[in-house]
DNA sequence: GAAATAGTTGCACACGTGTACATAATATGA
DNA sequence: TCATATTATGTACACGTGTGCAACTATTTC
């Protein structure tokens, strides 16, 4: 049996009342009473009932994370996320919430402005629109992660992925790298255009050819990339200097592909990836690929949610982009001629 | 404003005891007005409200998972432990709330029985003894996953990892291997013994010396694993010809530091890792490793802390083991001679 | 056909908290 | 000193739900 506001109030000789002000600091009640009763509910170890709290203030005290999938989600950009989200949340009285778009099975009634203070979805595919309208029509702050979405009033965080994309295959031009392959992103997803429109600019920018023969399509994962490799190893008798891959995870494949055929990377074949997983940096070579922060952008995310729920302010929206930064390490090579 | 019983009441011209009651399949009900009742709240878009419910019933529908920490904690490990937590949380409407136990900072006031129906802890740590033995004291289900606990009454789910690294060992042994180096786990973590007895008695096993010179200390990480694996290259003129690494990041130290001295895994030296994190499938060689499942692990965890849910059955209490399997890849080879 | 029984439904209260309003206590002003 | 303004506290109700008990209706029993 936990202690109450009320067993309080009998130690004090004073109404429930009066405590529960002294306790939320309301300056209806005099200094001297708001310390007397702090000390009592201190020495008692009072903890406030959230349910009662949530009931009166109707308040949930739970910000939903709500990604696309956890199954298929990579691991590191799943941790990523929460670690960003958590950062702020851990200075407040909230409970972070971890939730899957796709086990709710379009029963979105669980999802509602009693059950949730504030949303955040980790958005990945084209799908979660849906979702994400709906969530758009509760009158509770929402942030879009990951994705740019053109939702009317709807506030976004997403990476830059065209430029980090034409960072990248300047970067191989610049070294004189002019057969640049590319394995492209997963059909229909944002990010996967993305990437494509930053590589033919640098291309264009360059005055190189796009060869649809250098081009493989992927699905993000390693053995996409894998396959997408071999296709292009197979299909031409030049072959390219550089790939461009458009995540980490498929070029991973990609290496494993070009070693199996017993060249060598960079030597033979230069290779770039796409998101700054953490493994980049455990494989031989280390791979050169473009960090975006998903971290930083979960963290920039939450804030924004915060800052929606202090100034109640659900009106004004936001784009907010985070730039991607090119990481050098060993998987390029300048071109010798 | 969302509708309330009171307002499906009104609708049905009934009171809002019976709507709760048809809601809730009480037998006191009538067939014929449940039906009623349920299809106008239906129509209506009624949903419960979880706070009211929350009070009423002294039921939070909070179900906290734990972690040491965030910062630091491997992200696969992370995913895995949420994901195999989610699996069973999904088909409930229980709300699965993410906490480190570090963000606390030895306030555990916020983790009381009002806040969370079940805990599961994740735990990595020594350290965490002191808030596994406090929720004990919380009058609520508690399972504590990944570590084995001696504290009275804690349910506990764990893999055998002494078994593990036996079996990883015994493989080297069998293929002909005498010079098995080891790196070690953190110091002071269970994990890291188990894994050390482990090694040993495979070791005994086979008649071959534990020599004090082929292992090394490390913490966990893949720098601890590359130091450690430079020190015994450096200072053993006959080097071994296999490495048993107490977990996978410490496995991929080791080989960069191997392959930087020009050797090759694992034609001269033969690798083995543990736990079986994801990328070991993507490093050319393939790891060679010992599978835990964590995800397995967090599973059977919640639904042992389920069962304590649904029959209030704190009282009894289980050390469950979860077996490890040798996951036989690329990075060992056979021992000519 | 009255009495006992079983089947339905409503009334009233409870969970723990916050707050508008009323009231009591104190301070202020001439 | 008394009226008034100010401050501090208490009273009573509300949030939305669930449930013991009473009350009412329909059915069975002899």
């Amino acid at each position: 049996m936990s202690i109450t506001i009320k067993d309080i109030a009998k130690l004090a000789g004073v109404s429930h009342a009066t405590v529960s002000r002294a306790l939320n600091d309301s300056p209806l009640i005099s200094d001297k009473t708001k310390d007397r009763i702090k000390k009592i509910a201190k020495d008692n170890n009072y903890i406030p009932n959230y349910s009662a709290k949530s009931l009166k203030l109707d308040k949930s005290y739970n910000i939903g994370v709500f990604l696309s999938a956890l199954e298929g989600t990579s691991p590191s950009f799943f941790y990523s996320s929460i670690k960003g989200v958590n950062r702020l949340m851990k200075e407040r009285n909230y409970n972070l919430v971890v939730k899957a778009i796709d086990d709710l099975n379009g029963d979105y009634s669980i999802v509602n402005s009693k059950h949730y203070d504030g949303i955040l979805v980790v958005s990945q595919k084209i799908q979660d629109d849906e979702f994400i309208k709906y969530i758009g029509t509760l009158n509770i702050p929402v942030v879009v992660l990951n994705r740019k979405i053109n939702i009317e009033g709807t506030t976004c965080v997403y990476s830059e992925d065209r430029d980090g994309a034409y960072q990248a295959v300047k970067y191989l031009t610049n070294l004189g790298h002019k057969r640049i392959g590319l394995i492209k992103g997963k059909e229909g997803f944002l990010n996967s255009s993305e990437r494509l429109e930053g590589y033919k600019m640098a291309m264009n920018e360059a005055s190189l050819i796009v060869d649809k023969n250098l081009m493989a399509s992927g699905k993000f994962d390693v053995i996409s990339g894998y396959k997408g490799m071999n296709k292009i190893l197979d299909n031409n008798t030049e072959l390219p200097t550089a790939m461009f891959c458009s995540n980490d995870e498929m070029a991973f494949g990609a290496i494993k592909a070009i070693i199996e055929k017993g060249l060598r990377v960079p030597e033979d074949i230069s290779v770039v990836g796409f998101d700054d997983i953490e493994m980049c940096k455990y494989i031989t070579p280390e791979l050169t690929t473009v960090r975006r922060e998903i971290s930083k952008i979960a963290y920039s995310g939450t804030e924004l949610l915060f800052d929606m729920l202090d100034n109640n302010s659900n009106k004004e929206f936001y784009h907010t982009k985070v730039d991607c930064i090119l990481k050098i390490r060993q998987s390029v090579h300048q071109l010798n001629q």
